[in-house]
DNA sequence: GATGAATGAGTATTCATTCAT
DNA sequence: GATGAATGAATACTCATTCAT
């Protein structure tokens, strides 16, 4: 018989006030970037995320609502650290006056490192990105953001770049950096990974040129 | 993806071999590989299978051992499916003597409509495939197979192609085609298909131009 | 990732057509019944109902939805039952031309006998009428059909009876009722059962002449 | 109702002497009467007793050994105040030299009056009686004291009343009353409120002439 | 004196799998 | 050959209570 009426009780996840707490919160978010990595979402449960944190479970519920909420936290926080990286990037490639194709190289480059740690976690993500439409939003987001950068990075050669449809090839892109990476990633042991990524760096310079 | 360190069995699941045996078990097949695409692997229970095969649980387990082993025959029939119709597609290609860009062309829209209608599937098995090492060996046979054809069309225009690492050209070749296509699926009412598409097969001719 | 968007996946609780079935479900609800007695709702576990059935918590739950499905069958068997009982009474007060005093003798101690055995079930069912809309309405229900046999009875005896209005008539009977047995219940070692009895005999028929 | 077989804790609770502390507790106490009235026992938690309160879950602590503490104190608070109510009502009925028929009617609008506003608080109530044994005795305490109380008036118009055993006719008396009461709180918005309580009222004067 | 972060046993519920009928 | 009732380990989440700061 609990609340059947529901008078909203106020909030139960406060914003942490004592630093402790942050480091508690913080804790917990990497624990279970670890193990959402690992493992994936599903397998990975709520008491291992606590015991792994060296925590108890009561205190993942305090600094969470429920499991769900951990990885849109550490969903919104990845894409933004990605996004970060490539702005970074294509601002220093901007700065330092490369050509064309020393930018492709770095972007490429750039990118690839940006990414290179969470392979598994990025399968997952894609995953809940068609099943879980918050999911979808907030990659949503990041990605309209990482494109608007690319384009900004496209119109900064526009005199050397021919292109027809310019957010199309953005998306193409930017969807097959992603690809690759992760596809490299799935193999890192049975492929000679520079030789794809310059193939593929190859590829955008041919294509963009 | 829990409960299925699968002891061998023993005897228990026979290959049918009369008619209605093959049919209860494309019945299953069909229904699991709607309900995996619909609900993802964990979310389809193998009751829910049942229920929508109209059969009862226990016929279910008297055709796999056990919800894994659907799982593994989906991917499979799967991956022989997208392998065929790009075998086919190449021959046709070849048999055509078409030109390059020609060819580019229909095989990147070939290859669309095979995977055209498996988006969520796909992520599902992408995800697998890096969590289930059985899934993983399955998909990278069926992969290797599918880069063997790949190469072969490239040799097929082997005086009209300059690139220096086939191999890995091939890899980058086949998997921005992969994920240009479940990035389109994600997007598919959001995006102007056909750009994308197009954009992508121009990259791909200019690349291996 | 559980059903997020939901699909209704058809009844998981199948009417019981085994025999097997049927028994198992009663058994359940005669171990709930005692276990709500004894504990109280929230107190009483459901895998305490299972231990104590002699039964896995997983059958519990193939034949009921919740713990709260639960306690709405017993609170729908119980009220049936105490209606049951009472218009039983009456008719054969009828039948037998019985007077008004011996009648309504007649009325109470028998209604006292049917509620005799479920004095904290009772208590329960009287918090929960209170805090849950459901099990409210199961009681209304009853108390209607009850109220108008009350009424039935009373008309039946209308030369010899004086009272003003009828209807709060019966409900001042029937809660009288109600609470003095809950009382006596309440008090089973410390009073006079016999006495009180009496008294509110007394009262009842001093009232109605 | 768990987890409350509480040993004992030794002098960590101190009777509040300072003004500031009397307040705090009259603040928790206040705020849990109405969080177990709107709630009922199980579905008050501690901590938002605490947050209602404006107060820390230490405070509570600090004021109250558990949760079941905070329970009894208000059963004993409400129980006095109705005793206290009822007694005035009495004494003021016999110093008034109102006759049998009016005391009667001024009593039962009287002690109407003090339940009035507490249905859901006296439902829980009801339940603990039963269930837990402490508050068992606190209730019987009071009751005895009230039956008292009206004992006293019986004996005040003992010349006007026929009654056989007088200690029964008490406790039919003020069951019926309590249970009226409840059972018109529930109904509340149902019922003709008045016809119900004069009819009742004109009950207890024909029994009692 | 007070605070609120942390604890962890306890609870409802699910679901892959087995096996008696 | 099939059925579906039964199993029980596993899981997300709650909440009374403690205690370091």
């Amino acid at each position: 018989m609990r609340n059947s009426n529901g008078k909203p009780a106020g909030p139960r996840i406060k914003k942490p006030v004592q630093k402790r707490s942050i480091e508690t919160r913080n804790n917990i978010i990497n624990t279970a970037k670890d193990l959402f990595s690992e493992l994936g979402f599903d397998a990975t449960t709520t008491n291992l995320i606590a015991r792994r944190s060296g925590l108890s479970i009561g205190s993942v519920y305090a600094h969470f609502t429920n499991k769900l909420e951990i990885f849109h936290t550490i969903l919104e926080d990845f894409s933004k650290d990605v996004f970060d990286y490539l702005k970074e990037s294509i601002q220093k490639i901007i700065e330092d006056r490369n050509n064309l194709n020393e930018a492709i190289d770095l972007l490429v480059h750039g990118l690839f490192n940006a990414h290179k740690l969470n392979g598994h976690l990025n399968a997952e993500m894609d995953k809940f990105i068609l099943m879980d439409s918050k999911a979808g939003k907030i990659r949503a987001e990041w990605e309209a953001k990482t494109n608007r950068e690319i384009l900004n990075l496209i119109n900064h050669f526009s005199n050397d770049i021919s292109i027809k449809d310019k957010h199309a090839a953005v998306t193409v892109i930017h969807r097959s950096i992603h690809e690759v990476f992760q596809y490299l990633y799935k193999n890192r042991n049975r492929l000679d990974e520079k030789a794809v990524l310059d193939e593929f760096v190859t590829m955008l310079q041919k294509y963009v040129a």
